[in-house]
DNA sequence: GTGCCTCGAGTTCC
DNA sequence: CTCGAGGCAC
């Protein structure tokens, strides 16, 4: 438990310590009632305005103190526990005085729960994905579309790299003064494991570097070779140990070892590929980079070529694919990144991914097998999926023995539009079916086999009745999946519901996970059957005389550790909130676009309520919502008109204080919340690029001029939209007047 | 109406 | 990770 006893890990950030790993008997007093740390702090809910606002200013001012001593002094002032309460008390005093909150407020940098093990390390940069191309001409729609964002002329050259995919698992090493001080995992990407203890093990990894800039993150790949692999097998399997089903596997289970002299015992790989940040650039291309970081003793990998045409590109892909199988460790495709890092800097980011590389993949590996059976699965929203149980096969190092069969037309043979797919050869129970893994993790079926068909083997019969429940299975027209009209009724949606309650985007209770749920659920004694009962469980089984303590799984530590986990969550972000509601079509961003908008419970509540489908002030103002459609809309305001959600929805706000979402932070730049259009030939960038700038910076880009235009940017050419914007008084710059505005930088 | 782009929902294995 | 579909710009 790094870090959970207060032992000085500088990695782990206090604020994102677990309540759940902290010292149950510290906590009792520390959780339970804050307020009795000092007799003299009134509890939060006897605070008068003013006492909180002062209240609320020294709980900063001690929090912040807690965190510079821990973070810069390395010695920690007050218990792991005392902080926590201090940050209890912070949240309990906010969520009643939301209007006080202040801007520096220690909540605002409050995060998720580390996993056990590994200190959770931000990334400072975040590490993303690649987007993928199939075939080439994925690739070509690549070189075109980068071509076009760029505005280059048909005859300008675009100088790409492209090197080899290893396929291990990506690491991210931060060296300061040249000095190795941190190794993360990749994680969500925004959230990493340290592994730094274990990065310094491996020999590819240099622990000091020299000329390096001051700081520099360097990102690559950990890997295991084939033969070393071979021998590490047959040393496991000669011990008597389990042996890794693939060298990334091995890898990726050689580096998270809590032992860091078992990590130095297996022989890992590290090839070098990109960077985070850094204070001064590497060189002002990507193959310029790569190189420098070969100079400071990096292992690069040596097929690395820039290419300057999309052919040329493909010929690079071939002979790598040529040589796949002597290279002794494993690839899955080849990555092409643009050369230039300042055309990399214009083409920027799409939200997870860079706009300047890709990722040819390999086609993936097949396998045939039996397909055993088809099942039916009823999920969160009623939606009945369809799963095939295979006859076990091994498809690219994995055994898959279930994988995903869609939808009922998937299964007939036809796509969502009608047309046949596989030349319209259906799939029965009994057939030989060919399964691979996309993007090498999910099974999927891509064909079958006519002459292998058992004799009487008859056509898969979709239910219109919901297996788990009985209730109607109806398909909307124009819609691919069927569902359970069952809704709270339908047992296998309310398991699920609650699942998704208690999933890490929404209340993320330690100790209460999907496991947890289905038996729960199931339980005669202290049943879980609906979001409320969760923040009875506590309560209820206190009054049980078949106690949760003595179960088979649970412990007296255990129960009391989920209590307290149940407890903590009781407070809780408006835009969780919204989002645990799992209301179809609902998800983490339109629940953040809500909360921001109505920005306090009451308020979300009262405003869906109120709101009638398709018509009404309260349902114009949520349309209004840049995000929010009539779908959605619809949605949300019918979900807050039954009867039996509505009631469920009660009960459990009887149980909540929600924290208001603070009020959005509006960039500071000078095009900040502005709206602005653009019009005319730009002669320093495309439009595409202009519009991601300026939203960037926090402007609204929009495509026609109107009274709430701010500024309009004309270059030469401007016709009607120059005038009309003349005539509303719009104020209108040319483009190097806006590229001053914004700095250019 | 069409064509991006992004989000939501569902899914597997370790 | 991928597909389908919603939202929105053109």
């Amino acid at each position: 438990m790094t870090g959970a006893e207060g032992k000085s890990d500088s990695v782990t950030d206090p604020a994102r310590l677990d309540p759940a790993q902290l010292d149950p008997a510290q906590l009792d007093v520390a959780r339970l009632d804050p307020a009795q740390l000092d007799p003299a702090q009134l509890d939060p809910a006897e605070l008068d305005a003013a006492g909180a606002e002062a209240e609320l200013a020294r709980l900063a001012q001690e929090i912040a103190a807690a965190n510079r001593a821990y973070h810069q002094d390395d010695a920690p002032i007050i218990s792991d526990a005392a902080y926590d309460a201090l940050r209890q008390r912070n949240s309990a005093i906010e969520a009643r005085f939301p209007a006080l909150k202040r801007a520096d407020s220690p909540n605002e940098k409050v995060g998720d729960a580390p996993a056990a093990g590994f200190g959770k390390v931000i990334h400072a940069a975040p590490m993303l994905s690649l987007e993928n191309a199939f075939d080439e001409a994925d690739v070509i729609d690549f070189a075109a579309r980068v071509r076009k964002y760029l505005g280059l002329e048909p005859q300008a050259t675009l100088a790409l790299t492209a090197e080899p995919k290893i396929d291990g698992l990506s690491l991210s090493l931060r060296y300061e003064g040249g000095t190795l001080v941190q190794a993360a995992t990749r994680g969500d990407g925004e959230t990493g494991e340290n592994v730094t203890d274990n990065a310094r093990t491996i020999a590819d990894i240099p622990q000091q570097l020299v000329g390096a800039p001051e700081i520099l993150e360097v990102r690559g790949e950990v890997y295991m070779s084939h033969a070393d692999f071979a021998a590490l097998n047959a040393r496991q399997s000669a011990a008597g140990g389990k042996t890794f089903a693939n060298p990334r596997n091995a890898a990726a289970g050689s580096l998270r070892q809590l032992d860091a002299a078992v990590t130095r015992a297996r022989p890992l790989r590290f090839f070098a590929y990109a960077w985070g940040v850094l204070s001064d650039p590497l060189s002002d291309t990507q193959s310029g980079s790569i190189a420098r970081l070969n100079d400071l003793g990096f292992k690069t990998n040596p097929l690395t070529t820039l290419c300057r045409s999309t052919d040329e590109l493909i010929a690079v892909y071939t002979a790598i694919a040529a040589q796949r199988a002597t290279l002794g460790y494993d690839i899955d495709g080849v990555v092409y990144k643009v050369d230039s890092l300042d055309l990399q800097r214009r083409l920027g980011f799409r939200s997870t991914t860079p706009r300047w590389a890709i990722a040819h993949k390999f086609p993936a590996e097949l396998a045939w097998t039996e397909l055993l059976a088809i099942d039916i699965q009823v999920g969160r929203t009623g939606a009945l999926s369809p799963v095939a149980r295979l006859r076990p096969v091994t498809v690219g190092g994995v055994v898959v023995s279930n994988a995903t069969l869609h939808n009922e037309d998937y299964i007939a043979g036809r796509n969502a539009t009608g047309e046949p797919i596989r030349d319209g050869r259906d799939i029965r129970v009994g057939d030989w079916v060919e399964v691979y893994r996309a993007g090498d993790v999910i099974p999927k079926i891509r064909d079958v086999d006519p002459a292998r068909r058992p004799a009487g083997a008859i056509p898969f019969v979709f239910p219109t009745l919901c297996p788990e429940c009985g209730s109607q299975a109806l398909r909307d027209a124009g819609d691919a999946v069927r569902r359970c009209t069952g809704g709270m009724v339908c047992p296998a949606q309310a398991v699920e519901k609650l699942k998704h309650f208690v999933s890490r985007a929404a209340f993320d209770i330690e100790g209460l996970g999907a496991k947890q749920i289905e038996m729960f659920f199931a339980d005669p004694v202290l049943p879980i059957r609906e979001p409320a009962d969760i923040f009875t469980l506590a309560a209820r089984d206190a009054a049980a005389i078949a106690k949760l303590e003595n179960r088979d799984g649970f412990g007296e530590k255990s129960v009391k550790k989920l209590f307290q986990a149940i407890e903590t969550k009781r407070i809780i972000q408006l835009d969780r909130l919204i989002f645990a509601l799992g209301i179809r079509h609902v998800g983490e961003s339109g629940s953040a676009l809500l909360a921001a908008h109505y920005a306090s419970w009451p308020a979300f509540e009262a405003a869906m309520t109120t709101a009638q489908v398709g018509e009404g002030a309260a349902w114009d103002a949520l349309l209004a919502i840049d995000g929010i459609g009539p779908v959605v809309a619809a949605s949300i305001v019918t979900t807050f008109h039954q009867p039996a959600e509505r009631a469920a929805i009660d009960r459990l706000m009887a149980h909540l204080q929600v924290q208001d979402v603070a009020p959005r932070q509006i960039a500071d730049t000078p095009v900040a919340g502005k709206t602005v259009v653009f019009t005319g030939t730009l002669e320093r960038m495309t439009r595409a690029e202009a519009k991601a700038r300026a939203e960037a910076l926090g402007a609204r880009v929009a495509g026609s001029v109107s009274a709430k235009t701010d500024l309009l940017i004309a270059g030469p050419g401007a016709g009607s939209k120059a005038k009309l914007a003349a005539e509303l008084g719009v104020e209108t710059i040319d483009e190097d007047a806006w590229l001053a505005l914004i700095g250019s930088a």
